[in-house]
DNA sequence: CAGCATCCTTTGCGATACTG
DNA sequence: CAGTATCGCAAAGGATGCTG
């Protein structure tokens, strides 16, 4: 059975080469798995989320988080900033107060994972019952 | 202005409980953040776009893959299959001969994922735009 | 209040070596 | 050929303390 062109997602595909160089690249150059190893870090999703809802203040975000560390939000944050997924305003008061908005970019990102969401709630049953076979023809034999 | 239930995925949402405990629970029993990982993970995006093209042998992914470690693809393979996105078929041969296929269920989770790789891709200069513009700012003032 | 820098623990993952 | 176990390094991430 001969092989063809791999039906492989496009992005970091290098269709010039033999396909036993498919690689997306894993870590380097890739911007598809840049932006999903941002999207599954920890708190990404979560802010996004929260932020798709409406405008937020930091400590707002951290309170509504509950578990997030300073450090990590902040970080988090000013990713989302650097890649325009969202617009961080300074209002020049004392103290601070610091607003946090989705961008239209954010806002797609965020609703693109919602099918995503999706699948992965209305599968839990499914994928639950498929660990407890494998485990227990793990222990079992 | 009042606030009220949160547009957010409703998957880990507790909407028990106010607004502050709004968390998916980063990391322990949220079955969409676990799901998540598994995909950012070094490996399983491109293990599943392989095995949607057609069924693979252990070594044929390792030398497809090229930088995956003979233990990171074990592994990777092992908690797919644990999660019932694949089947391992063993032929009891001497070597033995073990081959990797997809299930509908893994079908869908690489299907997916298609929209995002695709938005990733398309705006992979809007966000290139933005990071120089921001580092500009960072670094100017 | 917001956000850096410092430190220290935990996790991810590659290298390697051994088994059926 | 396929899989497991042990080791060690490097990155992620939490805690905390200092600054405007």
């Amino acid at each position: 059975m001969e092989e063809r062109t791999l039906e492989l997602p496009t992005h970091c595909q290098r269709t010039d080469l033999p396909d036993s160089v498919v690689q997306w690249d894993s870590r380097e150059d890739c911007e598809v798995r840049k932006q999903l190893d941002r999207l599954a870090d920890k708190w990404t999703l979560q802010v996004l989320a929260l932020l798709d809802h409406r405008t937020h203040r930091f400590n707002e975000l951290q309170r509504r988080l509950e578990g997030v560390s300073h450090r990590m939000l902040a970080t988090t944050l000013r990713q989302l900033e650097r890649d325009g997924m969202l617009i961080r305003t300074v209002h020049p008061t004392v103290p601070p107060k610091v607003e946090y908005t989705l961008t239209p970019l954010g806002r797609q990102l965020h609703g693109l994972m919602r099918p995503f969401v999706d699948w992965a709630e209305s599968n839990t049953r499914t994928i639950a019952m498929a660990r407890t076979a494998f485990d227990a023809r793990a222990t079992g034999q």
